[in-house]
DNA sequence: AATATCTTCAACCGCATGTAC
DNA sequence: GGTACATGCGGTTGAAGATAT
C-alpha cells in the first residue's frame, strides 16, 4: 500500500470565497487521517462537511467521506482479493454491471472504489490485450466459461481443504463434487440441481469471512432488483462442466478435447483462446461458450500476458 | 545506473438522488 | 413544487511504484 506523501500542493480553487480556496487536494498527510480519525470515534461519521470543518481539516465533506470510507475506515480488508472475492465479483459484475457500490455490499471489507479499480486494472486490462470490448458478448463469454470455472475450482479446492462444504449451511447440504458443476443440494426434503449462482452465494459467506454482515444465498437471488441480463450458463450449468472436469491427472484437468489444464494459479489468470475448443465442442446448439462469431484475432503476444503465463491452457497434449 | 514505459490505486470530478425547509 | 444542501455513485485522472530497456 501507497503510503500517503505529504502534499505540499495546495491547488487553489479559483472560487470567490476565500475559504474555499484553502481546501487542500491531493494525498492525506498521516496528520490529517489522525484528524479525521479521531473525530469519528468521537463523534461518529455523517454530515462530512460539518466534520470537516469541525475537525480542522481543510478538506472537503467529500473529501473526508471518501478518504475515510476507501482507507481508513477500520474494517476496510487489504491486500489482495482472494479467488471467492474475484468470482464474486465476476459473478456479481455480469448481473449488475459497473454497480460497484451494490457489488461492495456484497464483499465485506472491501470497497466499491477497490472493485473498481480491480475491474479496470485487472478484467478490463485482459480485454484490451484480447482486443475484446470488454462489455461485449465476447469477453462475458470468455469471463463465464473460463475465468468463473477456473476459480470457481479454485475455490472448491480451497474449501476441500480449510472449508467443508457441507457446513457451510445447516439447512442446505451441499455436495461438492470435482466431476460435476451441476450442484446437487440435498435438503431432505427434495433433491434437485440448483445452479452456481446458489453456490457462489455459498462462496460469497466464505468470501466475508465470518463477518457478521455476510451474505445469505438469497443475495444471489437478487430479489431487490431486477436482472436485466443473466448470464446463460447460470441458468444452464452444463455448459460449463463438460470441459472442464472431464478428467484429471496429478490434479490437473484434462478436458474432453485434449486441451491440458494445470492447475496450479487463481488470479485472473490463465486464459489463452488459442486453444479455445472448437465450436461446438461443448456440445449442442445451446453451447453458450463459444466465442461470438468464434472469430478471435489477436494482435498481440499470448506469452506476454496474465492470462497464459503460469496457469491454464497451456498446450495440448 | 539511467531512462522509458507500464501498472496500480487514491483521490478528484460531475452528476444523480435524497432530504429538509 | 422549488430550492439548497448533503450524500452517494460511477467515471476519470495522475502521482508513485514497478518493470522493462
Amino acid at each position: 500500500m501507497r503510503t500517503p506523501v505529504p502534499s505540499s500542493v495546495t491547488k487553489g480553487i479559483c472560487n470567490s470565497r476565500e475559504e474555499e480556496s484553502e481546501l487542500r487536494r491531493g494525498p492525506w498527510t498521516l496528520e490529517e487521517d489522525t484528524l479525521l480519525t479521531h473525530y469519528i470515534a468521537r463523534h461518529g461519521e455523517g454530515r462530512w462537511n460539518m466534520l470537516a470543518k469541525y475537525a480542522g481539516l481543510k478538506r472537503t465533506g467529500k473529501s473526508c467521506r471518501l478518504r475515510w470510507l476507501n482507507y481508513l475506515k477500520p474494517d476496510i480488508k487489504r491486500g489482495n482479493l482472494t479467488p471467492q472475492e474475484q468470482l464474486l465479483i465476476l459473478e456479481l459484475h455480469s448481473k449488475w454491471g459497473n454497480r460497484w457500490s451494490k457489488i461492495a455490499q456484497h464483499l465485506p471489507g472491501r470497497t466499491d472504489n477497490e472493485i473498481k479499480n480491480y475491474w479496470r486494472t485487472r478484467v478490463q486490462r485482459q480485454a484490451r490485450q484480447l482486443n475484446i470490448e470488454s462489455n461485449s458478448k465476447r469477453f462475458l463469454d470468455a469471463v463465464r466459461c473460463y475465468w468463473m470455472p477456473r476459480l470457481l475450482q479454485k475455490v472448491e479446492q480451497n474449501c476441500n481443504s480449510s472449508y467443508p462444504l457441507s457446513t457451510l449451511d445447516s439447512q442446505t447440504h451441499v455436495i461438492a463434487s470435482a466431476s460435476s458443476t451441476n450442484f446437487t443440494v440435498d435438503n431432505s426434503s427434495s433433491s434437485e440441481s440448483f445452479p452456481p449462482q446458489t453456490k457462489l452465494a455459498q462462496y460469497s459467506n466464505l468470501a466475508s469471512e465470518h463477518s457478521s454482515s455476510v451474505t445469505s444465498p438469497s443475495v444471489l437471488s437478487t430479489d431487490s432488483m431486477p436482472i436485466s441480463r443473466q448470464p446463460e450458463f447460470l441458468e444452464n450449468p452444463a455448459i460449463i462442466s463438460p470441459p472442464l472436469l472431464d478428467n484429471t491427472v496429478n490434479n490437473n484437468l484434462i478436458l474432453s478435447d485434449g486441451y491440458y489444464v494445470e492447475n496450479s494459479g487463481y488470479h485472473m489468470d490463465g486464459f489463452n483462446p488459442a486453444s479455445m475448443p472448437e465450436i461446438g465442442t461443448f456440445g449442442d446448439s445451446t453451447s453458450e461458450c463459444q466465442m461470438a462469431e468464434g472469430n478471435w484475432v489477436f494482435d498481440y503476444d499470448m506469452t506476454d500476458t496474465l492470462w497464459n503465463m503460469d496457469d491454464i491452457w497451456q498446450f495440448r497434449l
